[in-house]
DNA sequence: CGTTACGTTTACGTTCACGTCATCTTTCCT
DNA sequence: AGGAAAGATGACGTGAACGTAAACGTAACG
């Protein structure tokens, strides 16, 4: 497998996040490069960990939460009531997730209808240059 | 219209949220309670503001981006530039929130597949139990 | 050989969205 | 009248998620 270890600018500019960011989440231990003397290495595994803790965060999860479910990804099999209890976790996520997906559907419906409105209003102030 | 006023406990009550809340976002000007002497009184107007308040928060909204959309339910008509400003506004904001609900059904979709990896492995650790 | 670029750690600063006192009126109840 | 309950206004505290500055290491470039 051709992993390509990436330093921390080359990370930065791929991801469009600061040093700090990443050195903040190692310190969080949502990232576990490894280390050439000093420096640290992000690997393959760092880099899709690190996209799904940034897809979290535009979700509304905290740091604390993604950690946790990150282990659902990244879990070796060792203990069985770990998994199962991380498998749970997940199940309340998924359904959090759900729940969201279906409000946001409403409130965009309803965001829409309030639009209509408002375009409605500026045709009547300028019916020349209609809204949208 | 029967516009029953309602005290800062009244609305905490049917809110589930704190005094303290209240009045923050008084002083951030996303709710105008009238006053009765010094007292709050939180009107059907206030009920409706605070209501999509809570549905942007768990969007990921920052209350200072609620605070402009709210403009365009709550606007008086009286000048144009501003409408449409706002017009663009809620645009942008709808775009984003069908984006948002977008990534979220991959992100679902994602999540049930890594889960139903987690189910089998379970299964395999305990075959007479299973997960779900 | 200096300096420029990239990296490190440590540590204090900042913004957001409130929580938590402390202190003071107002009001309602017995 | 007296006391709890509800409400108000400061003002300081807090946790999350970084920002920012200081001080240092080291490795390559001209």
């Amino acid at each position: 497998m051709t992993d390509r270890k990436m330093t921390i600018r080359e990370m930065c500019e791929a991801f469009d996040v600061t040093p700090r960011t990443l050195r903040f989440y190692e310190a969080k231990e949502l990232l576990f490069p490894i280390r050439e003397g000093q420096k640290r290495l992000f690997t393959k595994r760092d880099r899709a960990r690190l996209k799904l803790i940034l897809r979290g965060k535009r979700f509304g999860f905290s740091l604390e939460e993604i950690r946790q479910l990150l282990d659902l990804y990244y879990m070796d099999d060792s203990q069985e009531t770990q998994l199962r209890k991380t498998y749970t976790l997940a199940e309340k996520h998924l359904a959090e997730m759900e729940a969201q997906r279906d409000e946001l559907n409403e409130a965009i419906a309803e965001l829409k209808e309030q639009m209509a409105w408002g375009a409605k209003r500026l045709e009547q102030l300028a019916p020349d240059r209609a809204a949208g």
